[in-house]
DNA sequence: TATTACCCTATAGATTTAATAGGAATTACA
DNA sequence: TGTAATTCCTATTAAATCTATAGGGTAATA
């Protein structure tokens, strides 16, 4: 299951690369509109704004902002920021990998061999997908 | 996360598969063979037999052996029996649809638009893999 | 200088997952 | 016919994770 945090964050960024402008976006305006809990989408947006999707200015005018072209952000970093690794498994991640105490040989291990598929294909769509595509 | 039910399901299915016969096998040795805690096997193997993968005897040689040719098991069908849907989200789901509350309009929803995505490539795998696959 | 709005930590509540406990039912075999 | 072996089944607990909330702190701006 996709957590609602990744699923929340998605739509920030998809609410804020539709503006118009990149003038900065209230957390309560963001909240309404996607109908999301204020206080959650903070700890949210903040995440984003620590990793470099996002800007913000405080004070009264203040929001969050995008501050990275759409098309230059890819799903493969949104995902591994908001939902963490993108293997199912320890054993077959790229940025996570970690051996599995209960697995004597990854070489012959099903669960590996079918698991890499899965990351591999996932890849595939994280890697071709920028917010630009999905907003387009 | 791939969980620890599915992990250890794939395992006893793999390894039923490469029993020579198909003479039944039983619990402590499987949970032995793969290091699977043989109380949560048990559940596991029943929930494999009372969807169609494995046959059962009780009593004195009694165990668990596969009911269905390696090749006939399709990774579409296990996922969805130990993991549950493959879909990330429930509006992506074909055989667990359910309309997200908090979404006004599926078809403008980005985390729609990307998981429709994710679901296609997983399934593009999950089909093209059978159990055979895995053990050859 | 008052106000707005982000910043940050801690924590509680809910849900899911993983594992355990204990016994009932069935079978093989002496 | 009795006994040991083995699956079957339900309930419960323990642990982990996820979701959301609380409450104030801090910085920036009009």
């Amino acid at each position: 299951m996709l957590s609602k945090k990744t699923k929340y964050g998605l739509k920030a960024l998809t609410f804020l690369a539709s503006q118009p402008d990149r003038e900065p976006v209230q957390i309560a305006e963001v909240a309404k509109q996607e109908n999301i809990s204020q206080k959650f989408l903070e700890s949210i947006l903040l995440t984003l704004r620590r990793n470099g999707f996002l800007g913000s200015k405080k004070g009264k005018g203040g929001g969050y902002y995008l501050i990275k072209e759409p098309e230059a952000i890819q799903m493969t970093s949104v995902m591994r920021v908001l939902e963490g690794p993108i293997a199912m498994v320890p054993c077959v991640s790229l940025n996570f990998y970690e051996k599995c105490d209960d697995c004597p040989d990854e070489g012959i291990c099903t669960v590996n061999k079918l698991m890499l598929k899965v990351r591999d294909a996932n890849l595939e769509v994280y890697r071709n997908t920028t917010l630009q595509d999905l907003i387009a």
